[in-house]
RNA sequence: GUGGGCGUAGCUCAGGUGGUAGAGCCCUGGAUUGUUGUUCCAGUUGUCACGGGUUCGAAUCCCGUCGUCCACCCCA
């Protein structure tokens, strides 16, 4: 006998398959048993009549329960009653272990009891679903890259100096040294640019942020491209067309799974065409003071601002032009005002906010050393990176994008904690 | 870290104004040939988060501690 796998039953139809899977729900209905059955790869409705299948089968398929582990064999057969379109009339059971008082039952469920039992809700279709389009993303982002000539090239998780302010960067002992976990790949992507000229590092990577909200995680993954003699313009060109190529391929191949389970408004994603608008922080800034949220010029944006200006748009949009005071010690200043920076992010619609910040390098060995200087770094531990301004330096340009908001906006789901196998939240190391 | 909400059965919750607890789910038994989170009948389940206080008496009122959820600051 055959053993199949429930997503590709359909080639059986009319065969006896061997199923080996779990119990996602059984239900009865006097002498008919209906058992669903998932084996990882989907679900099927078992069909176990008393009549045609005898007592001790039917006996047997009576006392399984949720998430029993099981090998099944049946008849595959095509019927628009079955949830999926195809079913199997069971033949045969061997049950490998009845599982008790499973915990996640189909009822519900609060948030913190779901997020202590996350190694048995990533079972549940819901997450299922949100994990397998994590995968097809992370495919996507990768085929995007490699088919344009971009080498991947991996950068440290320990290093030895931050990129940004080292209150978020988590401390570790390196035999005796100070190491701490990476914030960003960026600064050695500089340096891989020099010798590949277009790469990318994609990887998890770990903030200290004492914030708990729901767009937040402290470890997450990062995919980081950095282009030799890209500019600005150059490299919010790259987003765009990233970003169009990734959301597109992921409403293309899990229409099924945003629409049927994740009940995801497919229309926003539709509307993910070229061309993005970009506007500049300062006209941003415009928008925001007639609207009055608070917004200080010069600040950051808030969450209420993000949302206010992506009112404006249908699409995810780029502002550029940040101060230099808000950014980076590396950003490159913008030639026509020198307070602010060749800098950009792009948020997204439907209050996902900021995925994706980047900009242009300082490549100016002078300026960078001054900058160094001024954001209190140590000049010492940044040699190495300075080397990329002595011996051959070049305009630069590069940015991050963030896995899991990206993923959250394409699910349209609202917490980020949903997004990862095992979210690390500020009150969460466990399961 | 700041502000607000919530901690009662394995799970989700109800328990005006104080009188030692209840419903659904789960589970067990029974009924129904096609269910779609099946439905119906019967049954089992408690340190009311923890500590202190007020009171004849506290799940209920007060104080503290802890946990948790939501929002904010920050960032991807």
């Amino acid at each position: 006998m055959r053993t199949a796998e429930v997503a590709g039953v359909g080639e059986f139809c009319g065969q006896e398959v061997l199923l080996k899977g779990w119990v996602y729900n059984i239900r009865s209905s006097g002498k008919i048993l209906f058992i669903l059955v998932r084996d990882g790869t989907g679900t099927i409705q078992c069909i176990v009549e008393k009549a045609s299948a005898g007592g001790e089968l039917f006996d047997a398929a009576s006392g399984l329960q949720q998430e029993s582990s099981i090998e099944i064999r049946g008849t595959v057969s095509e019927d628009s009653r079955a949830p999926g379109g195809y079913e199997l009339q069971v033949t045969g059971l061997d049950v490998i272990q009845i599982a008790e008082d499973y915990p996640i039952t189909p009822k519900e469920h609060g948030m913190n009891f779901l997020m202590d039992h996350r190694h048995l809700w990533l079972r549940s279709s819901r997450q299922h679903a949100i994990l397998k389009i994590r995968a097809g993303l992370i495919r996507f982002i990768r085929e995007f890259f490699d088919n344009r000539g971009f080498i991947c090239v991996d950068t440290p998780i320990f290093t030895p100096s931050a990129c940004e302010g080292t209150t978020t960067l988590f401390e570790t002992d390196y035999f005796g040294d100070k190491a701490y976990l990476t914030q960003s790949g960026q600064l050695y992507n500089e340096a891989n640019a020099a010798a590949f000229r277009k790469v990318y590092c994609f990887g998890p990577t770990f903030r200290a942020e004492k914030s708990k909200t729901r767009r937040h995680l402290i470890e997450f993954w990062m995919v980081e491209p950095e282009v030799a003699f890209a500019e600005l313009d150059d490299i919010i060109q790259l987003g765009e067309d990233f970003i169009v190529e990734i959301v597109g391929r992921s409403l293309e191949s899990y229409r099924d799974l945003l629409t049927d389970v994740l009940e995801r408004d497919l229309a926003p994603l539709e509307r993910v065409q070229p061309p993005f608008p970009r506007i500049s922080y300062n006209d941003a800034a415009d928008i925001l003071k007639k609207r009055e949220t608070g917004f200080v010029h010069g600040g950051d944006f808030g969450g209420t601002d993000e949302t206010v200006l992506s009112e404006g748009y249908d699409r995810p949009f780029f502002v550029h032009r940040f101060p230099a005071a808000i950014k980076a010690f590396y950003m490159q200043p913008d030639p026509e005002d020198e307070s602010l920076t060749l800098s950009v992010d792009l948020l997204a619609p439907e209050g996902y906010g900021e995925i994706i910040g980047g900009g242009q390098r300082i490549h100016d060995l002078e300026l960078l050393k001054r900058r160094v200087g001024e954001h209190g770094l140590p000049e010492k531990a940044f040699e190495w990176y300075l080397d990329l301004r002595r011996y051959g330096t070049f305009p630069h340009s590069g940015f991050g994008l963030g896995l899991e908001r990206t993923l959250a906006y394409i699910c349209g789901i609202k917490h980020i904690r949903e997004t990862i196998p095992y979210p690390r939240l500020l009150n969460r190391l466990s399961p």
